[in-house]
Order: C-alpha cells, then structure tokens, then sequence
DNA sequence: GACCAGGCACATC
DNA sequence: GATGTGCATGGT
C-alpha cells in the first residue's frame, strides 16, 4: 500500500516514513480467514510465535475449519492451544466465537460478513472475551473491513511522540488514526503491520531510538522523550 | 530468573 | 469511573 495524497497531519506522515523505511509487510501470517480469526483470539497479549504453535497443532489435527472446531470439546480444544497461553481462557472464548457463528450464521463466515461494520462489530463485541482490538482484528484481517487495529505498539509509538494525550483511550485513538486517512482495508493493513514493526524494533517498553524511522517526526515535548505511560 | 507479549473480564474501592 | 488482578506459555 503506497502514500496516498488525500491522507494528511502527522498519521499519514508517520505512514509514509515507516513505509519508506520497511516496505510492505505481507502482514499478517494466516492462511485462511478463519485462522485468522482463531490467531485474533490466541494473540490476546501473547507473541506472535507462541500462537503459530498453537495454530499448528489445530492444523496438524485437521481443526482450522469451523465445523470441525465447533464440534470439539473446549478441554481438548484448550490442550491444543496450550503453547499460546492462557489455554483454558482462550478456548472457552473461541468457543463462544464459534457458537455464535453457528447460531447466528449457520456457520458460515461469508454470510457473518455480510452484515455492515458497525452491526458485526457490535455483535463481535457482545461476545465474552472479544474486546475491541480483537473485534477490529477479526473486521480488518478475516472480514477486510476498513476498521483500524489500535494495539499496545500502537499507543507507545503515538502517545511516545505526543501526537495524542496521554490519557487517549482505545477509540479516541482508533478515531485519530482512521480520520487522518483514507478509509482502506489494505491501508488500515499495512499501517498496523508497520507499527508493530517500529513497536518491536524501536518503541517497546524501553525505547530505542537510535535508526527510527520516526525519529525526525518532532513532538512538541521533544524527539522521542517517553512518555509517562506503561 | 526477570521481563515481556497483536487483551479482556471482573473485583474492589 | 478509575485502578488492580488473574489468566499462562515461551523467547530473550
């Protein structure tokens, strides 16, 4: 996803850099939109790496189909996904996805994403253990709806270079970044990628600033100072 | 061995 | 409404 001209202020700014930077990240590393559901709920706060473990198990057990998975019990689902942590938590949160699934869509994905935006993501949210980055996740990545992932990184790099308060919660955030861009699926995309990208590589909980690509993007608190948070 | 990671719900004040 | 806590594995 190139800059495009109609994106503006320093969101878009922040986007061309890393773009510039890192080039296009073929995020994110999920075969089906299914899988990406099932990693959207394994990631909750855990590493990318772990939940590729898990999701090999389920692939190894014929269980990336939501049939199949519906259909196994949430003890044996939660043995399988151990490796991503908090096993017993994440399966009975699957398991819940995966009945409302059923229940509201007869299991299939194609007719749950064709609800609007707002009515899925309303939906998504009213099941237990979907918060709202796993709702936009599932929305951007499985659904391809122009809906913005804000996750940890994302609130380092940006509250990091004081381009939002400090007390900036999920939404106030997710409203910042979607308005300072054309609203776009592949874009929303390719921005969260490349700030996890930056995340890991410069902006964690100790920053390092040295070769960031954001570096000359002067706040108003000075380069890179950290901010209060964490 | 401490620290960290693509969160979320719930208890308590 | 804000703040604290449990959930758990695996890499650095």
């Amino acid at each position: 996803m190139r800059y495009d001209a109609r994106m503006s202020g320093n969101v878009e700014e922040a986007y061309q850099r890393l773009f510039a930077a890192y080039g296009p990240q073929h995020w994110w590393p999920a075969e089906t939109p299914f899988e990406m559901i099932v990693g959207s709920v394994l990631t909750q706060n855990t590493h990318w790496s772990n939940v590729a473990k898990a999701l090999e198990n389920l692939r190894e057990e014929g269980l990336l189909d939501a049939a199949a998975l519906h259909r196994l019990p949430a003890d044996e689902l939660a043995e399988l996904i151990r490796p991503a942590g908090y096993y017993r938590l994440k399966a009975g949160r699957l398991k819940r996805l995966l009945d409302l699934l059923f229940e509201r869509f007869s299991g299939s994905l194609d007719e749950m994403f064709s609800l609007s935006l707002d009515d899925l993501r309303e939906l998504l949210l009213s099941v237990n253990g979907v918060g709202p980055e796993t709702a936009d996740s599932i929305l951007l990545y499985a659904g391809e709806f122009p809906t913005f992932v804000v996750d940890t990184y994302t609130h380092r790099v940006f509250k990091r270079h004081a381009w939002i308060e400090d007390d900036a919660d999920y939404h106030a955030l997710k409203d910042h970044i979607e308005s300072g861009l054309e609203r776009s699926a592949p874009l929303f995309n390719e921005y969260h990628a490349l700030l996890v990208k930056v995340g890991k590589e410069h902006c964690g909980p100790k920053p390092k600033c040295e070769g960031c690509p954001l570096q000359e993007l002067l706040p108003p608190r000075g380069p890179h100072e950290p901010a209060p948070l964490d």
